[in-house]
DNA sequence: TCGTAATAATGAATCGTTTCAAAAGAAGGA
DNA sequence: TCCTTCTTTTGAAACGATTCATTATTACGA
């Protein structure tokens, strides 16, 4: 029992291949009677479209490609929805690949894109891709470079400064008056926790009698930040920094369970947390978080359109969209 | 400028199509000499297959649909994750649909993954849809129900007993004492909505002195959440419930904020309190959240090892797998 | 040297659409 | 009736990979 085709509808209907595929994409050029006794062929017999074969004549798909660092990330979920959307918009599926962090994972996947044709692809990039991501759109793939900026204006892409978000946690605070700042950062192989990192820096550097260090977490989840934690209490109170910034939210909430669950700190009495994305959770941890948000489904939305843009009219310039985070003062600093 | 082709590279390295192929799918069966030859052929021309036309000639795509119901929730996401390191494993790629309870978008993804040809869909189903995949599984695709289980048995299906679930998160607060229960329901359209409800009502008809309260709530998102609880404490104190049982972890979050924040109530003093799901998020919420955890990882990989069975073995019943729910206790029920 | 068997390479046919030049049909005017 | 114009329908060609029956090549023993 094989699957309906274009030609079973087209005997049972009495016409021509043509016809049908006529009444399928452009409907006005059939007669009337003709394309409803086809369109009845086609409930009939159950008929559905074989997008390999429509693919094939076309030369490409309808879908565009979007590989995020971590989906179980609500930064990366919240953008995915919104991109979603505004590709639907545009007539276009977005098939979704998690890379996990995992260069292995991530490469996987632009291989699965590119031989599935797609027309595009947004990509949060785990490793240095900017070589492969050059042969794709060599190859007529339209990228766009999602929460990431390409260092030679390759790529259109779509960001938020990092390194502004970074200095406005810090300088909050310093500002707060806490001297002994630390930075929990995740894998350094990524921009965006170098840039965070480097905020960081510039804002204790205008405060001449703070200090930052550098703590690095083996993945930026709640259960590494925990870790973290607990690492960080074994010093004794004294050895503490009073002021800490994770380099995202999930680090900063396992971080808070370790200090405030297993070992009984004050937040923000003993130390001051800060964290980064301003994820739906922030606003409900055990202490409120004070965080830096980032426009995620803004992120992803224009990223589509960016692409969209690349699409339609040939020959355009990449064009880079770098956004402007945002301090959220909660209970983490402001001490109620 | 048109991407190489197979021919291309068989003109280039004077050999025929088929023994490209052949290099491509049987490399055993070409000669090392002529292999070498092509494969650099392949490489200089970067030729990247196409994977339409192999579709096309196979009729089936190595791809797997899967349609969740919010992957902003944390239990979805961490379910597709699993369920896509699971499909890797295979050979199989997974794409990733979000419906985000919406009928709507559920049913243009169905309609985009049988025009794909996926070989399979996981599908956790926003509406009744038993027709549409009875008719998908007619025409030779797979479906395994997802967090969901067939009425009829005629869909090999992976759940958790959310009637037990919700029987263990009703009973718990019976036991600490509570009699007046309130159960906060998402979308009663949901089967998983349905059946917690259902294990409340049992749990409550157990002890003759307790009363049980449904209040809806609009979705399942901490938003909503917060709105419940709105309205909930515009009651005054008295009129309150001492026990709520929400029935998704974004829910309770929500309705902490509310209680905790916005009004001052205690958690679990005045009000206990019991989600469900046990995302990540509740351990680290303001008042750690007793909850009922589900399996998700687990799910997502079954889900697609019933897909693969059923794909390896032509004629295979369908099975369905139920886990059971665990009662994870945490501050809002425990008073520390 | 010849015959046989094993191994390697060939290339036409096929999958299901879309496209498009050509043919057929209909309508209207002279 | 014949010609023109406009609308509708036709069906072969093309997309690119895989398959498989056929042909070519090689190796080896007699």
């Amino acid at each position: 029992m094989r699957a309906a085709s274009i030609k079973d509808v087209a005997n049972h209907a009495g016409v021509a291949v043509g016809t049908v595929s006529n009444v399928l994409n452009y409907p006005d050029r059939v007669a009337p009677q003709t394309r409803e006794r086809v369109l009845s062929s086609i409930s009939d017999l159950g008929f559905v479209r074989n997008d390999a074969a429509r693919q094939l004549r076309a030369g490409r798909s309808r879908t565009i490609g979007l590989i995020v660092l971590d989906i179980g990330n609500p930064f990366f979920s919240s953008l995915s929805r919104a991109a979603e959307d505004a590709a639907a918009t545009g007539g276009r599926a977005v098939v979704l690949g998690n890379s996990g962090h995992d260069a292995q994972r991530e490469s996987h996947y632009l291989d699965l894109f590119e031989e599935q044709q797609v027309q595009g692809v947004l990509i949060s990039p785990v490793a240095n891709v900017s070589e492969r991501l050059r042969a794709l759109t060599a190859r007529g793939t339209k990228v766009v470079l999602v929460d990431s900026r390409a260092d030679d204006g390759g790529f259109s892409s779509v960001s938020v400064d990092d390194v502004q978000g970074g200095h406005l946690a810090t300088r909050h605070l310093l500002e707060l008056g806490r001297r002994k700042i630390a930075f929990i950062a995740g894998p350094q192989s990524l921009r965006q926790v170098r840039d965070r990192l480097e905020g960081a820096r510039q804002a204790v550097g205008e405060f001449p009698d703070a200090t930052l260090e550098v703590l690095d977490a083996a993945e930026m989840s709640v259960l590494a930040g925990r870790t973290v934690g607990d690492l960080l209490v074994e010093r004794g109170l004294a050895e503490l920094p009073d002021g800490v910034f994770c380099a995202n939210d999930l680090l900063a909430l396992g971080l808070m369970q370790s200090l405030t669950m297993l070992h009984t700190l004050r937040i923000p009495e003993d130390v001051a947390l800060v964290g980064y994305d301003d994820i739906d959770f922030a606003a409900s941890a055990i202490v409120p978080l004070t965080s830096i948000r980032q426009p995620a489904a803004l992120i992803g939305q224009t990223a589509i359109e960016l692409l969209l843009e690349q699409l339609e009219s040939e020959a355009t310039v990449p064009r880079s969209v770098v956004f402007k985070p945002e301090l959220v003062v909660r209970g983490s600093t402001s001490g109620k």
